[in-house]
DNA sequence: TTGAAAGCGGTACCAC
DNA sequence: GTGGTACCGCTTTCAA
């Protein structure tokens, strides 16, 4: 005997209202989208019945008709490819759902910061519906971001932030607390206490600004005697970071812990190497790329803080979609919770990135 | 001026297929559907020549005519509330996209092993399409698992896992690595070494079996003299948890760690208040939940392990739609990464969790 | 200001 | 075995 499926709810549709109402489905559809041309008085009672009935509108069958498909325009440097591509994975997998609604470009530029506005221009021009990037160079693309607010077209920022600019919203790893939680494992690895040196890009930059604020902030809360005696700025070059490295080594002979806390990392851990004193210590990085997996293995590294690339970028992807397609307005700033990677659970964060 | 939009690239279509093939429509489907009443040749043109202009079935559209929307049903405890509430959550969250094209039932047994088989008999009977589930007890959850699979319902398992059954896949925290990671920042919390206690529900549960083997192996890994003294049982009870606890304390008047590896930390964390030893052992906990919130703010708790509920709702959710409307076969195990929550980066997961 | 009807991509069914 | 066509929910256009 087969089994009886119970008959799914009948979703209401424009025509329910139409027949509720007593107007025909055009009407409906003018109300509803807010169109010039029907009485004030028609749109409130066709309004409230499809309040009252809890229509939901079908945005597949909405999409069905015009193939006018929504177009996102991606903006990402090709330089770190392995975190960049990862954060563009993210985004095709989540409109993968939708790939008969959306249709996704990408548009690169060589680095952060480099070669941003050219793309950016040609995509307004071409008429895109919305943008997803990260801007390196907030400065020059405030303009640019300005006049997509003024097309209407939405703009999700991934990764870093144009918080001035009226973007829809952005989705990032909020730097104060990655700092916060770097200060927080480095003091509860030194529960003796001890010096401790902070490693950074450029500390004009707001976000290395904002983690070494949390940073020290988590060093006051535990409280266990560890005090940084460091701020070291590398200006993400790897001959300055060794120097300044192998500088700050010399300079405290007993020092207990260091957070790099930009990706440029593996000269710091090269000049604690050279001075053997790997393993004495407690090394905090930022992300994760192949070079790092051997130094995790070998508790070279205690932690590294993985600021999740693909849920950035599911995430960018999901809030422009809901915003274009239903309109729903997110939150103005989303927080990815980042990665607490070491060596217990590397294989698996390893895992999730191929 | 303004902009002109590329044409967006038409997407070959059913009919694309049946004028390049020179038949209509309604042979296409049949071919594409393996359908009977088709001359194989025709069919082998018409799947050669679909496959030649990238033809993809739009599901929207699919959809859209028969309103035999597909229904799924889950299958979670009542209690802890917070904890599957966070999951159902995610399982609506990721359903809200295709509402049109899915249904989701709810079907709730009072605990975790408790009353599973008979709200699972009653969706197998009703006809639903798929099944999430957490199998709190597989040995009784067995033989209905199979009666799915041979109505070719998949079922998706999520938190415990029921392995030796068909199931189409799993989502959980695996619990050698949550373990292994709880192992990891105890040996690191303890850089001068000493002695650590493992509290568990029961021994004979696989899962915390496998987090008591991942803790050993960190703790052996990371190699700085902590050792493991005691494996308490606490049976899920309070009162159990608290005596035991109590007398832990007391056989052991230099422990230095605790990890909890059930949710029932609260009598643990009270027998260590009463024994005036808070802030002089390293705990870390499993779950949050709201009165785990100030402990981890004063510092008792000096990390806990969150299995991500939300997040587990979602992928199973997704892999079951894929699997159901499109085919694709996850992989057979869906391994979420646990987040290691701390004082600096709670109030963010809390953020999320509301 | 409103109604009626065509058509989007696909399915289901009837007629040949 | 195959072709034709109504229909799903919605947008758009044209006529009233």
């Amino acid at each position: 005997m087969k089994a009886r499926p119970t008959p799914p709810p009948r979703l209401v549709g424009i025509k329910d209202i139409a027949r509720a109402t007593g107007v025909s489905i055009g009407t409906v559809d003018r109300a509803l989208h807010d169109k010039p041309g029907i009485n004030p008085g028609t749109r409130r009672r066709v309004l409230q019945a499809a309040d009252r009935l809890g229509y939901r509108p079908n945005l597949a069958a909405r999409h069905l008709k015009s193939p006018t498909r929504l177009r996102i325009s991606v903006h990402l440097p090709e330089e770190i490819a392995l975190f960049w591509d990862s954060l563009r994975d993210g985004i095709r997998e989540a409109a993968a759902p939708f790939a008969h609604t959306l249709s996704v470009e990408f548009r690169n530029n060589p680095r952060l910061g480099e070669g941003e506005v050219a793309p950016l221009e040609q995509a307004l021009e071409s008429g895109v519906n919305g943008l997803i990037l990260a801007p390196g160079d907030p400065a020059a693309l405030g303009p640019l971001i300005e006049r997509a607010a003024s097309l209407a077209v939405p703009v999700v920022c991934v990764v870093t932030d144009a918080p001035s600019c009226e973007r829809l919203t952005s989705v990032s790893a909020d730097p104060f607390t990655v700092g916060s939680v770097a200060g927080e494992l480095i003091s509860r690895f030194l529960p003796g206490g001890g010096d401790v040196a902070f490693f950074t890009g450029w500390l004009g930059t707001e976000d290395h600004a904002e983690k070494l604020r949390g940073f020290r902030s988590s060093l006051k809360d535990v409280g266990c005697g560890v005090e940084l005696v460091s701020v070291v700025e590398a200006h993400d070059d790897e001959r300055v970071g060794y120097r300044r490295a192998l500088a700050l080594l010399d300079a405290h002979e007993d020092l207990k812990g260091i957070y790099v806390s930009t990706v440029n990392s593996m000269p710091v851990l090269r000049a604690i190497e050279r001075k053997r004193r790997a393993g004495r210590i407690a090394v905090v990085t930022t992300d994760l790329f192949p070079a790092l997996v051997p130094r995790i293995r070998a508790g070279q590294v205690a932690a590294t803080i993985y600021q999740r690339p693909v849920s950035q970028g599911r995430q960018a992807l999901q809030a422009l979609y809901q915003f274009l397609a239903e309109g729903t307005r997110p939150p103005g700033r989303i927080k990815v919770i980042p990665h607490v990677v070491m060596r217990s659970n590397l294989d698996q964060v390893l895992e999730r990135m191929a």
